[in-house]
DNA sequence: CATGAATGAGAGTTCATTCAT
DNA sequence: GATGAATGAACTCTCATTCAT
């Protein structure tokens, strides 16, 4: 069984989260975080010293969940095809949400902390989709496509949405069309 | 000739615009602004009362410069391929310099003020690309894409390009990759 | 027993009542305050946001005295000479002792709110006197005056004298004189 | 002929008399004094070194017309009835314009410096008083009453008057209770 | 002289952080 | 442990005052 301590951990993490990504990282105080989670300061302090160090425990347990795509489904032998266009539901979802987009927190997050802590994030997320764009190449699914390049666009163009969708006014067309041009680069019927 | 108080003025401006770029918004402060200027808080206080109205006086010159961009070039009448190598070119300068890239700083920016100031920028940007590709189009020298498409994917995978290079290790071979995807969409003989 | 918070709250309405006395309202900053109380800006601010607020607070120890006046006497049936009387020393008192009026504070704390605040003070003072004249006529100790006028006499020869006070040398003669009239005005073997 | 400097000396004072009426002392910076008269900050200084020594020049002035009165009406031997009833007019007209009164001014500029500076004001204010009521007992105009007592009861209750009218809601009844006070105080027939 | 840009001291205010209870 | 009062550093902002133009 978890112990109190851990699940008031889990509870300022859970009340922390939308007030990061409601207004990024710099913005948002200790004293923030005691007024949305109840707690008093030293509460908060013996959990946490600092929003730096829970921001970082948000990260681990995003990059916890983000770590297992993909995989599964591959090794369970699903088409391609079909695990390509979840993920791209998946996404299209995420662009019309960005008020729950931690975006501008991590990339104010990273700015504050000397070193690129951003290195594993990417890495992940580049394997997964190279990995997935391999697949579906291999099965034939795919066109056999530069998979760097088109990995980085996917990659780039995703978190460049997000992070405009916050400050534009974004049309759901918008993100359609990218979404669509992604499933036009990879599959072969679409052509 | 200008005067005194506008000398200052663009000073002010062409010392801040550093201190935005590698610190984005929300981390500078007007003493920063004196300690970089060399004025004291009076002074500069007498110029802008805050950091945010000389942030959009920031905005204000780049946007000024970014709206000179094409259509003189179109208005010549110089091929599309010659004008979009200039920029895919240009691009990709700006993609090496992210300590350059006032990114971070207009995200944070845009989500401290209420709403969508940001709509004029991403529209020039759109106007731009969009012109040149329907010119390329018609002059039959780029594919006949889907504009609207791939507008937006250059326009945000520039983006997510520009802030994911301030926060992650990124090798130029990722930035040509992106240029690169971007000119076989358009050009046919890069097929 | 009494909180720390609340403790505290106290000493710092004790430490500030001579400086809004001596200085008035406007002068006193909450540093002033600070150094007076021996506490640091934060702690100050964690009980008053503002000199505003905190000089309220003292107005309202004040008011709450001030209305247990003349009541209890009256009702205890007092004579009326002799409610008087101790008032009246109790005035003269207070007039020798300008030093320690807020009046000029409360002019000026008055003046800096939008609008009249002090409506309250004044009809307690009304009510006050205004009754015990009353009691005086009924009893047939006083003569049967114009309540209402000598009521507002009183009140503002008063505030007159303690503004006065503070600013132009008054000798204990100009006090006992006005002490004079207000008895000579009411007391029928006076005259 | 007055000098440019000269004039321009009054117009400064013409224009920060509203203002000091207004706001009171403190409250008044040399920079509203910029901004009421037009003046750069510089030309300000040029002619007063500061708001204490501005304030001094409207209380000369102030003073000098104080002085003008009633001795002309008594040595062309007016009656004194006359005189009074001439000059409490004018004080009940005074007391309805509370917004041009200077006491909360006076009161915060006295209480700013260290010494009694406004004897010589209450001086003239007794002198005038005293001598009318002299006059007024002389000729059997008015009741032989106690001068010193009478003159101070007229000077204070006129000063509470003033400035607690600028603090609360004073309808024009209590101002005649007042004014009716010191008549019935003087004169026979209003007995 | 007048102007107004600039200085610099100091007030208001907020929070990360500590520590007695 | 948890609490929340208190500290103190740092930031925003305002003006009296000066001084080059």
């Amino acid at each position: 069984m978890t112990s109190k301590k851990e699940r008031t951990r889990e509870m300022i993490l859970e009340a922390a989260y939308p007030l990061f990504a409601k207004e990024g990282f710099n913005k948002i105080t200790m004293k923030d975080i005691c007024d949305a989670t109840g707690l008093s300061r030293g509460g908060l302090y013996s959990h946490f010293p600092g929003t730096k160090e829970l921001f970082e425990a948000i990260l681990v347990r995003i990059q916890e969940k983000e770590e297992m795509n993909f995989q599964k489904e591959m090794a369970a032998g699903m088409s391609a095809t079909e695990i390509l266009e979840k993920a791209l539901s998946l996404m299209e979802e995420e662009m019309k949400q960005p008020d729950e987009s931690l975006s501008l927190a991590i990339y104010e997050y990273a700015g504050s902390v000397s070193q690129p802590v951003m290195n594993d994030f990417t890495q992940i997320g580049f394997d997964k989709w190279s990995s997935l764009i391999q697949y579906g190449i291999k099965r034939k699914e795919f066109h056999s496509v530069d998979v760097f390049e088109l990995t980085n666009v996917i990659l780039y163009v995703y978190q460049g949405v997000r992070m405009w969708s916050r400050i534009t006014d974004m049309t759901p067309a918008v993100f359609s069309s990218i979404i669509n041009h992604i499933r036009k680069e990879l599959l072969r019927n679409e052509e």
